[in-house]
DNA sequence: CGCTGTCATACCCGGCAGGTATCACCGGAT
DNA sequence: ATCCGGTGATACCTGCCGGGTATGACAGCG
């Protein structure tokens, strides 16, 4: 029938995640009246009720749930569209690849170079972002690919080419009793009593439960086990920023982590392609 | 910066897909020259060109290219957005299965028997459609899941769950010599003097070139083949509708044919996600 | 029993999407 | 050469609808 406008989506995204009709127009930088229209017309529109104005706030039903969800991905992609589209125009076949700041230097560093060589190969904008947010950075159309870890990282909905798959590591200050060992366990590498397995923030920020510390990057992780405070266990190519006060013994039973290039589903660019065979070849 | 409106994406789409505004304006059910204006204003709002006007019809830039691809992808998004909340308005749990006509039935009725077997399981409406449509229904919303075959349909930007993989038989009438054989390989069925392979249509409803009769459904190779026109090349299971006047036979290096559950990657339903898990468990 | 905070209603206004008429331009037939 | 048909662009007008302000209805609460 009749496809939704992205303003109406914009409209109900905001409400929903205020739960607030005032909240929500003020984040939209309009009044309240004419957003309780437009949500009323929403719901005229689709014949179905998607809040319930309970005096004293607002509730979503399960359609308005499936509502924000899939407004979230259709204003990614119209976002996207536009991002693209200018950047299309305006650097011609640069690709922007996203990554992890200070993970797989080394892998990377082989990918550009042997991508480099290639001939008519396209410029590569390398953008470092946070921990897992190559995911947003590839839907919102601000980067053309990214590398990323599995399984730590979301990659639904996107394509992708394994690069390599290697275990992790323990690291711990380089006089701890269990540095002389050859391998460890998740249970031994959990059980060590004075040095608990600092935290890494989830995909939606918040923090796994446990008696580490929260650490946010790999500055504040290397400074926390040369002290001797915490214990971390990260994949065995991290390994490239250890100090002289660190160890790193590996973890026999972690899960396996693959360093994967990924890119949006329905990408056509050519220099993209010819990365990616460059990567497969590897 | 601002993100485009669904109505100037399908504008453009219109535009670019008729290469003629006026044709464009009349799909739209407007006049020309909104058209135009509306465009133009696209095109400012973008800072890009996305059209080289060269009288005597119109031509994508590079940029239009880009866009093209891209808004379709959003306006699929804006309108399953609203097809499948007016699905889960009305019919709560219920899930869409897409599957081709004619494949897998077997491996169908085990899985929609087990899943039915489960506590708390959803009523399953079952969506038969033509080759490769499914990938289509996905994205428009008009199903929750799909049955595929790889390395035939195009399962980007969907996740998965492979079912069963099988190899694939030639289908030959009954008498023909080599349908005493164990096995052939490919050059050997392609090889057959008096029996071309038939032709499927490709994703794009073309057909591969070659000298076999083009066919388009099952009950056309099933009558092709009894007359002793065409041979075909087909998945092991779908081995379940052939007649009496019909022999197969392996075929030894013909690639392997994967059955495979597909959903939308960012789907969240909560009856999609056991139905996933019982068709793991099969 | 007001007071406060919520969302809905009533009413008005201005901008912009869309329509009609027309122009500018080019290619080709005569 | 010249007119004609067909292209997209321009000019101008109009009505609708998106948005603003003022206010109402209603519930909880001190």
């Amino acid at each position: 029938m009749d496809t939704l406008e992205t303003r109406e989506l914009r409209y109900f995204v905001a409400v929903a995640e205020e739960l607030h009709f005032g909240r929500a127009a003020e984040r939209l930088g309009m009044a309240q009246p004419p957003l309780s229209r437009a949500i009323q017309q929403l719901e005229r529109r689709l014949g179905v009720t998607l809040l319930e104005r309970d005096r004293r706030g607002v509730a979503l039903t399960a359609a308005g749930e499936v509502l924000l969800h899939e407004a979230r991905a259709a204003l990614d992609a119209a976002t996207a569209a536009a991002r693209r589209t200018r950047r299309a125009a305006q650097h011609g076949d640069r690709l922007v690849l996203a990554t992890k700041a200070g993970a797989s230097h080394e892998l990377l560093r082989k990918l550009l170079d042997a991508y480099a060589a290639e001939p008519e190969a396209a410029e590569v904008e390398v953008l470092m972002c946070g921990i897992g947010e190559q995911a947003r950075l590839l839907r919102e159309g601000r980067a053309d690919v990214a590398l990323v870890h599995r399984p730590f990282d979301d990659l639904s909905g996107f394509d992708t080419q394994d690069l390599l798959t290697e275990g992790q590591v323990a690291v711990m200050p380089a006089g701890h009793p269990l540095a002389m060992r050859d391998s460890l366990s998740m249970a031994e590498a959990a059980g060590v009593p004075d040095l608990p397995i600092a935290r890494w923030p989830r995909l939606d920020g918040s923090y796994p439960p446990g008696p580490g510390p929260e650490v946010k990057d790999q500055a504040q992780m290397a400074q926390l086990v040369a002290l001797g405070l915490a214990l971390i266990v990260i994949p065995a190519s991290a390994y490239a920023w250890l100090w002289a006060e660190h160890a790193a013994v590996p973890v026999s039973d972690a899960p396996a982590v693959t360093t994967t290039l990924a890119w949006p589903a329905h990408s056509r660019s050519l220099p993209l392609a010819r990365l990616v065979g460059v990567a497969a070849r590897l």
